[in-house]
RNA sequence: GCCGGUGUGAUGGAAUGGUAGACGUGACGGACUCAAAAUCCGUUGGGCGAAUAACCCGUGUGGGUUCGAGUCCCACCACCGGCACCA
């Protein structure tokens, strides 16, 4: 009978939706398991093949943890809400909410295609209303707890798309989406105060089982630092503070710098000197983009503010100030002290505008460069009391002694910025407030909730940067909450990291209409036990997602401090480039290519694209191979956590493959016992595979099935291999084995495979062969191999290699100054010649 | 510049400090076939060989530790990802 994929795969799929082997049982006695991977944006371009790798890698993951007897979660929903829909909304003249409706038929048309098995029921939408109820629910309690506040601050404004967006949204000084310019625009804001829970964030990351490169990130984008602020008496009728990791370096400072956005230049303005020239240049830093600040000029400006003098309290002496936009108004206090001899900017700035440069840590040459000492043991000069300490000591002795005299404080801070939550475009959730002349900022009641987006003629932004919202007097106009008087409605909406950062909750209960979660779901099902996503979401929706569940954690909706027990990350999918040098034969077709697309042309493997023509499309593959042959192949791709190239001839090999484990069904012999030849490999490989497949490592663990294969084939099987067999590959290729389950009689007698829970267990003891071959090493080197019982001791398995020829050879003159022997693997023998 | 990662046959990739190249592509040879496809069985790192005899070389480069190093340590090179004037 040949394996008529097409069919099979319909079958089983209009099976399992009908009977739904997959629902997950809220309170049900067997152990649980929460396996969740990253909810699609549902675009108008479907499901691409970087898609299935995620999806089926944990797909595999539940499907084995149920079969070992789990209550598992696997559940689906789409992040609907967002730009793309909205630009084509606006492109196509069709409503979003339409626009969504539509990608999501389509991608839930590809998932079921791919056989995953969710628990459909419990699919969510956060663009529906019943699902942004509770988002607007849960920004409402922020509000109320005062970590939601509107600040007009300096924001990043994207040209081309009209909106304001997060700096995380921000990549080399464009949009992360449309690739246009992002200038800097002062608008008030909705902010989110993630820097209060920004220690927590770091430290609770300790008592978590993620990948370490996530939790390295994390701790990188959050950027503690423990230093100190020194205040320091100047001439000006008050004092100023900087912040500083480096207070062992106070006796070096030879300047202060005071950031060009710094409000305490317009109190001075009258009794700085130059005042002309200090606004000139505050206005041009200004006019310049973050970026063009930061990385086109590291070349340093700046202008000395005249008659402005700044006592440093170590050396008595008065410090020159100086103005320059290499100092931030966003971090520490917008003013630094300058230590030329230690800090390679502050040499730079120093160098340019003749500053002494004072060396207070020995080992370097100050005259040259700045000396930053690698490890803090170099020994301080120059500087008081502290000479003869290394750095490590001078830091406490200075931060103590700072403390003491009343001028220095111990100060923590933080590179994370709060989060920029107002978006002026249509298609997000609406913010559930209203603004009273009287009353100020309140929150609607709950029972307004959820507060619908209307409808509008156009979703276009305004010029001016207001939503579209903006434009709908009547729905603007409403009455306060408080007093009763008029009042008008937030017209921003949210982000759509919003409904992102709480969906794993929605999950569990998904038609709560009175609860965002209710308390036995929550308390049955949390904390998610492994959530896999890419390493693009780390610093965003990853971080985001557990500020609030933090946040729901302290007002008693979770019962976890964290949302995720365990993190992973998997790698990209890549096509073939069109343009690779490797794909001509002439050195000058080589040139062309290399003129034309630069170092572009150089790499093999390039991000799919439409414009490359490099996509490939899980329909087409599964039209021709079948949905198993896509799952076991971008499982058989290689390491999970690495970038993959998409390769159409390796795709047939795993349908060659699948096809191999179809046809033992015509050679198994009628026996429902494991046949004594085949024991030792079926062993090996449910150790291997179970532990594989707990540990990412799909592509070995298929490996070793297409092995266990190889070796039914040179040995012959009884339908009990058989069995075996298609309890291990069941969750690769769920279709394929459903249908030769049902074939081979196991069906009739123990139900579907989606249903059975005997994932099989080894034992140790019928791993191995009796005999076992071992290497021969002479002075370390590979010189024969010899086979030796399993467990032999050191006598038996010397006797066999001594007597091996080749060994014998070897020996003749020779004295055996030492054996090393490592048990059924390998023996090393140190020869020298005998005296 | 800082942080993290990677470097292995023609190719995707395997290898708790213990026989480098599992498994899969591709290639070559054979069986079946009128023939092709499919399928099945072999061979396939390089050098020197008639040899599936022996020997030598081989995991980015150069050193080191070890009886033994792809794996550990030091220095360097190349590429990928993230952050970037964060005081």
């Amino acid at each position: 009978m040949k394996y008529d994929f097409s069919a099979i795969e319909k079958k089983w799929q209009a099976n399992w939706e009908k009977t739904k082997p997959y629902a997950a049982v809220t309170g049900d006695p067997r152990p649980k398991f929460y396996g969740l991977i990253e909810f699609p944006y549902p675009s108008g371009a479907g499901l691409h093949v970087g898609h299935p790798r995620p999806f089926t890698a944990m797909d595999v993951i539940t499907r084995k943890k149920r079969m070992q007897g789990y209550n598992v979660l696997f559940p689906i929903g789409y992040d609907a809400f967002g730009l793309p829909t909205e630009n084509y909304a606006i492109k196509n003249h069709i409503h979003p909410a339409i626009v969504t409706h539509d990608n999501i038929a389509n991608f839930t048309r590809q998932l079921k295609m791919l056989g995953y098995g969710f628990d459909w029921d419990r699919c969510i939408n956060t663009s529906d209303p019943d699902y942004y109820k509770w988002t607007q629910w849960i920004f409402l309690q922020l509000f109320k707890h005062g970590l939601a506040y509107k600040a007009t601050m300096s924001v990043n404004w994207c040209t081309s798309c009209k909106v304001v967006l997060a700096n995380e949204e921000v990549v080399e000084g464009v949009c992360e989406r449309c690739g246009a310019p992002v200038v800097r625009k002062e608008k008030s804001q909705w902010m989110l105060a993630i820097t209060k829970y920004a220690d927590r964030l770091i430290d609770d990351l300790d008592e978590l089982d993620f990948i370490e490169r996530v939790k390295i990130q994390q701790k990188n984008w959050i950027g503690r630092s423990t230093g100190c602020e020194l205040t320091f008496q100047t001439n000006m009728g008050c004092d100023v503070t900087v912040y500083t990791t480096r207070a062992d370096t106070l006796f070096g400072t030879s300047y202060m710098v005071i950031s060009p956005e710094h409000p305490l230049l317009n109190e001075w303005k009258d009794r700085i000197g130059n005042w002309d020239e200090v606004a000139a240049y505050r206005e041009a830093a200004a006019r310049k983009s973050d970026f063009e600040r930061g990385e086109l000029n590291k070349d340093k400006t700046g202008v000395r503010l005249q008659g402005v003098e700044i006592r440093n309290p170590v050396t008595g002496k008065d410090l020159p100030m100086f103005v320059s936009d290499y100092v931030l108004m966003g971090y520490g206090t917008g003013i630094v002290i300058g230590v030329p001899g230690h800090d390679q900017r502050d040499w730079d700035f120093a160098t340019k505008f003749g500053l002494p440069i004072i060396e207070v840590v020995a080992g370097g040459d100050v005259t040259k460069c700045a000396f930053v000492a690698k490890d803090d043991s170099a020994v301080m000069v120059n500087s008081g009391f502290l000479n003869g300490m290394t750095v490590k000591e001078a830091i406490p002795a200075m931060k103590q002694y700072a403390v003491e005299q009343g001028f220095g404080k111990v100060k923590t801070n933080f590179k994370l910025r709060d989060w920029v939550f107002s978006r002026q475009r249509y298609w997000g959730e609406p913010i559930p407030l209203v603004y009273c002349e009287k009353c100020g900022w309140q929150a609607i009641p709950e029972s307004e909730l959820p507060l619908k987006l209307p409808n509008v003629e156009s979703y276009e932004p305004t010029d001016d940067g207001e939503s579209p919202l903006a434009k709908m007097t009547d729905w603007v106009n409403t009455t306060c909450p408080c007093c009763g008087g008029p009042a008008k409605r937030e017209t921003d909406t949210m982000p759509n990291w919003a409904g992102s950062s709480w969906y794993f909750l929605r999950y569990m209960d998904p038609h709560n209409d009175k609860e965002a979660v209710g308390k036995d779901a929550e308390a049955y099902w949390g904390p998610v036990d492994w959530y896999n996503g890419g390493m693009e979401h780390t610093t965003l929706h990853l971080l985001y997602s557990r500020f609030w569940h933090k946040f729901l954690y302290d007002i008693g909706v979770v019962h976890t401090k964290e949302p995720y027990a365990k993190r992973t990350s998997h790698g990209m999918i890549l096509g073939q480039n069109p343009h690779y040098v490797g794909n001509v034969d002439t050195e000058e077709e080589k040139q062309a290519l290399i003129k034309k697309y630069g170092n572009q042309a150089l790499r093999q493997s390039v991000k799919m694209s439409k414009s490359l023509g490099n996509v490939v499309n899980p329909d087409d593959v599964v039209q021709e191979f079948g949905a198993d042959t896509l799952r076991l192949y971008i499982m058989f791709i290689g390491d999970f956590e690495k970038t993959a190239t998409w390769s159409a001839n390796a795709v047939r090999g795993c349908k060659k493959f699948l096809d191999r484990c179809w046809n033992l069904m015509d050679i198994a012999a009628d026996d429902d016992a494991l046949s004594p030849k085949n024991e030792a490999v079926i062993h090996r490989s449910i150790k291997k595979v179970t532990e594989d497949i707990d540990a990412l490592k799909m592509n070995t663990a298929i490996a070793q099935l297409m092995t266990m294969v190889n070796e039914f084939y040179a040995n012959g099987l009884t339908r009990g291999d058989l069995k075996m067999l298609m309890l291990m590959l069941s969750p690769f290729a769920p279709h394929m084995v459903e249908e030769m389950w049902e074939l081979t009689g196991y069906a009739a007698k123990t139900g579907k495979m989606a249903m059975q829970n005997d994932w099989p267990v080894y034992d140790e003891s019928k791993m191995v062969e009796q005999e076992k071959e071992i290497a021969v090493q002479v002075n370390g080197k590979l010189r024969a191999t010899v086979v030796i019982p399993l467990n032999a001791d050191d006598e038996t398995v010397l006797g066999i290699v001594y007597a091996n020829e080749k060994i014998a050879k070897m020996k003749e003159g020779m004295e055996v100054v030492k054996t090393i022997i490592v048990k059924n693997k390998l023996v090393n023998l140190i020869l020298k010649p005998a005296k």
